[in-house]
DNA sequence: TACACTATGATTAGTCT
DNA sequence: TAGACTAATCATAGTGT
């Protein structure tokens, strides 16, 4: 038996040549990052998710908790334009040296800007959107203002409602009406993003919000518009 | 100088109990993560997606060619068989030209699905939450299953205010219960989250998505609360 | 907090079965 | 095509700065 050239052998990461060697590669290499995907799941409780398009054109997926939570929770994080290149080599650069640097020094400046916005965000998490709490959560002086703060909207809501009211030419059929106005709203409210438990070691898969979710919520914890079922009620296209 | 003790240490592959260590092994492996992801699309040549949440929610994205054109992929093919290489070409193909034929017939039907789903997705997105828009964006029947959807949370303050007010020994200082409030609550409300981009050697720290305010728009759009300073008034921290 | 270091555990390329 | 084996490379936990 031969008993040299065996083990591990360095490879040059580059596009591998033999076709042979292609597909066995990809398959240890993909179970490898599977493995590892599942380890920094476990250790660390977090979700994610691997999408991987074999050179044999199948699609091999990991998800924790699933593919489908992870991807409707990066949707729906996923807001802003987007501002990647698509692998951070643009195969027309002239003068790679100079970009590197430049590039060096924005990622520098991007990551104090991030820890800035960090430390802001901490804060601003603690201290706002109490209103949002259960009543029986608040203090006090919160349900005070928070009261305060609903009869203004509410007298809002009467203003608008009477205008409604005296119009000249109510409209007929309030799928038209109701129409009309979703196309021109331009809404810009509360991102229904979702989320994980904010405590990060306790990963809570079924803490997605739904896209009926609570915007007040009762001291039982149920949406105070769940009851009145806004979309049975408005008959609301689904 | 000690030398001994150092070196890798076998761990256990569970939920990581010291929080602090958690942080930088996250850290490390989601490198380590990228870069093995990073190493099997160049050997091989495939398009990936790996998607992040990081215990601070954070989100981490790699992919190649590009996150979105993986998810696209993911989404249409998850249905049909792939279609997808990297650089769209395939070594292997026998007739290119059928194959492209076919391919093109698929890629406008998909197309159409695609732009259908995103049509119906839109117009979800529009119509969920309609009671987070502006009064005057509402009609009638919006308006009145808003206002009393208000009324029934309003009832909810009044009855824990006046439980608020009987209460036997009421906090004298108004920060401390706020803190005894926030301190011990888990809020899981909207959250604020940011999303990175790119690849693992070229994620984006600038694409945080900011919070969205308002809860209640006025006409204005500005938020009902801004007015009242919440943190102001509360003497919240800063 | 975020790097650098290093011994060691983990992965994997090439081979054989 | 898939799994086992082996030696070498690679990743990383704990530590130091």
């Amino acid at each position: 038996m031969p008993e040299n050239k065996r083990g591990r052998q360095k490879v040059p990461i580059a596009k591998m040549e033999k076709d042979a060697n292609l597909q066995v590669t990809f398959s240890k290499r993909r179970q490898g990052l599977f493995k590892k995907a599942s380890e920094l799941c476990t250790l660390c409780r977090v979700g994610m998710g691997v999408i991987v398009f074999s050179p044999g054109q199948k699609v091999f997926s990991f998800g924790n908790p699933d593919v489908k939570s992870v991807l409707d929770n990066f949707k729906n994080h996923n807001h802003n334009p987007l501002l990647y290149t698509q692998d951070g080599l643009n195969p027309t650069i002239q003068n790679l040296n100079s970009l590197l640097t430049q590039e060096m020094a924005i990622l520098e400046m991007e990551k104090k800007r991030k820890k800035e916005l960090d430390e802001i965000k901490n804060k601003r998490e603690e201290t706002e959107k109490w209103w949002e709490k259960p009543p029986n959560q608040l203090d006090l002086r919160q349900n005070t203002c928070l009261t305060s703060a609903l009869e203004n909207l509410k007298m809002e809501l009467v203003s608008q409602r009477s205008q409604h009211l005296q119009a000249i030419d109510p409209p007929n059929h309030y799928g038209e009406s109701y129409n009309n106005i979703v196309g021109g709203g331009n809404v810009d409210l509360f991102d229904q993003t979702r989320m994980f438990d904010g405590n990060a070691s306790n990963y809570n898969p079924n803490s997605i919000i739904s896209n009926h979710g609570p915007m007040f919520a009762n001291n039982d914890n149920t949406n105070v518009f769940e009851a009145l079922g806004p979309r049975s009620n408005l008959n609301l296209p689904e």
